[in-house]
DNA sequence: CCAAAAGTGTTGCGTGTACACCCATGT
DNA sequence: ACATGGGTGTACACGCAACACTTTTGG
């Protein structure tokens, strides 16, 4: 017992000290965040772009991505590059998909971790930080660099999926919206056509809405009221069963 | 112009060796894989888990997992993990989400990527390669090596929600199968009890099943229809739009 | 008073759910 | 014959889609 106990310690050493130097030398790899950061203006959904500062793809614009540092987390990582570039911090960020082609990037083996992210493009607007910078109709984007235009469209397509079973797509209006607006926005990011009084019904019976008592102000015909989203009871009320249904 | 187009192309090459050598030099981490297999048997959903080698986690189960070579995509070494510990290569494979808080491994940073896997159980038994390996039942994983537990957590629930808009269920299950197994891999997978009849409707409606026109074996009661899934209509069919609901 | 968009209800249809009886097989 | 689970149908409730008119505001 205590010969086989002090052999399982010496073997754990040992293979603990293999794996250790696996992690050390040759195995290792560059990682990097990539973030799909999604606005809406203009009753269109917009994506933000940097110009690619790389020759061969010198025309093309890309995704905001940077190495991930070796004691930094990947959601910290993904963070800093939405506060470096946007000087936004409280904005909806959720990791989609890894991209670890081998060939993916021209400066060697970059895996990258695919980040989507939803800001309000109003508060956006006070802080242009980068004059490489620019927002781009989803529409419109048809030749990112590198592997960028996959990552963007696997985003998109997430966002499309994901806005119809989660009120994410809430963080991309003002906190005060109309429902004109919100129906805006979800023709935009589905790209189709809904019902003005079934939508109304809908979110009237979700039961999530506020009424804020106020009105829009400064548009040319009769103002919509004010709504905002109620989280917290979205938090207690969800739902976890829905039914199977391919 | 010509001057122009010269120095932004020593302006490029410059960017580019300076990525080159940050990807190169100290911004590399360790990469590995995590395979959370799923299996179907004694109509309980069980995950196949290896004894950890650490000694600091000397007791425990963990995931099925490897480093991923400097020339290796993920896609690749998660296949080769699949291969190597169950013999199988034929098997619903699908990335769910990546993890890489720097702490999590205590070999040093291991960002790992983690898998879904869902394997027909009964071709597996024929092929046990590994004495170390072994079938838990879901409810009874409790306490695995490392982050493992956080791991396979995130892949249990996005299981029970993948299941309920696509038929990967149905890998689970072998080429041919009565309803009333379908039925209880759904029942083990989403921990409830379906209406016999109901569930049924929901079925033949959805008119993916084909009837084989073959009945079980061996049963000691009335013995039950045989099915295939029909994975081609289902692509053909597979819907779009099915309405916002929070 | 005109334009433009807000706000409001009803009806039909399809889908989910609850529920009970007869049938086929092995023992 | 009996025990066990297979196979079927109906009725009700609810949610979704289609659809038109009145109201409010600014110009």
């Amino acid at each position: 017992m205590a010969v086989t106990s002090k052999e399982n310690l010496q073997k754990n050493i040992k293979t603990l000290k293999k794996i250790q130097s696996e992690v050390q030398s040759i195995n290792r790899v560059a990682l990097s965040v990539d973030c799909v950061i999604f606005g809406f203006d203009e009753n269109k959904l917009k994506v933000l772009l940097i110009r690619s500062d790389l020759k061969k793809y010198q025309s093309k614009w890309s995704l905001l991505g940077d190495l991930v540092k070796p004691d930094e987390d990947l959601d910290t990582a993904a963070y800093h590059i939405l506060k470096q570039r946007t000087g936004l911090h409280d904005v909806y960020l959720e990791q989609v998909h890894t991209f670890g082609e081998v060939n993916r990037h021209p400066a060697g083996r970059v895996v990258t971790v695919a980040y989507c992210s939803l800001i309000n493009i109003q508060h956006h607007r006070l802080k242009i930080l980068d004059h490489e910078l620019h927002w781009h109709a989803v529409e419109s984007i048809t030749d990112l660099a590198f592997d960028h235009q996959k990552i963007f469209q696997a985003c998109y397509s997430w966002l499309q999926k994901r806005v119809q079973e989660h009120p994410l797509g809430l963080s991309l209006l003002p906190n005060k919206f109309s429902l004109r607006e919100l129906q805006n926005l979800y023709e935009a990011i589905l790209n189709i056509k809904l019902d003005r009084r079934n939508f109304r019904k809908k979110f009237f019976a979700m039961d999530f809405l506020v009424d804020m008592g106020e009105d829009e102000q400064n548009v040319p015909h009769r103002p919509g009221r004010l709504y905002k989203f109620d989280y917290e009871k979205y938090e207690k009320k969800k739902k976890t069963w829905s039914g199977i249904d391919f």
